[in-house]
DNA sequence: CGGTATCCCGAGGGATACTG
DNA sequence: CAGTATCCCTCGGGATACCG
């Protein structure tokens, strides 16, 4: 069985409602996944909680700004939780809520996706670049 | 059977290479994916061939210029086609490529969790602001 | 350690006008 | 009709410095 809906189905749904971007599920939600970091953080929290500078150390090129702005942004949308610990230097550790955790097989199926058919665009680009006479 | 793959041994995989950017599908396809139009197109697309001026009355927000841009890459990409028919006012007709229409079954598997969740992310990051005294 | 607070730049993308 | 060409401006996001 599969999760599959009809896609052009539920596009004429939204198109009824004007693709209102706070209705419609593709620009409220992907919109969010979508961004530079997200995908790339809930991946590493996949395998278990994680603190605030092991993440930073697990994707070396993320700052530090933009690694707190996008986990506060996953705590918001309840899709991960964060811990304080009162340590003496304090430790803040985050993991996959349940509703996280739920994402990750729609994300494997989509990265699966990804890398089966990496490859075959990346020919498509340089084709495509190279027949720009 | 699932298409899905262990996460977390893939970002391992990717933690390797230094998650560079032209070698991580996530980064690579991904990013592509998440930008402002190009799923909206694609699904657009789900249905069957579309005219230029078709598909910007479907998608009311986008411009000329951004309906250009992102057929152009997906095009590029190798997820759609593009037939021009030598009619007196000149006609095009964009459609999904088979790479495209692969794309159609993970990305309805997002969406659909998108879809089964959005309220429940709405009502997080309602109690999220309101949190914040 | 786990953030905030600033400053700042470049790209994404809208509006408008023109063209084959 | 299906784009291109400009102009312009917002804002995502990097760099750096500071704080509890």
């Amino acid at each position: 069985m599969t999760d599959s809906i009809d896609l052009s189905a539920k596009f004429a749904d939204w198109q009824a409602v004007g693709l209102d971007a706070t209705q419609c599920p593709i620009r409220d939600v992907l919109d969010q996944l979508g961004d530079k970091w997200t995908t790339l953080i809930v991946i590493a929290l996949a395998a278990g909680a994680r603190r605030f500078s092991a993440l930073n150390r697990q994707i070396p090129d993320i700052s530090k700004r933009m690694l707190t702005q996008t986990l506060r942004d996953l705590e918001r949308d309840g899709l991960i939780t964060r811990h304080v610990f009162p340590t003496k230097p304090p430790s803040v550790e985050y993991q996959l809520a349940p509703l996280g955790r739920s994402l990750l097989d729609p994300l494997a199926t989509l990265i699966g996706w990804s890398e089966r058919h990496h490859a075959e665009i990346k020919q498509s680009r340089s084709r495509f670049d190279a027949s720009i006479d």
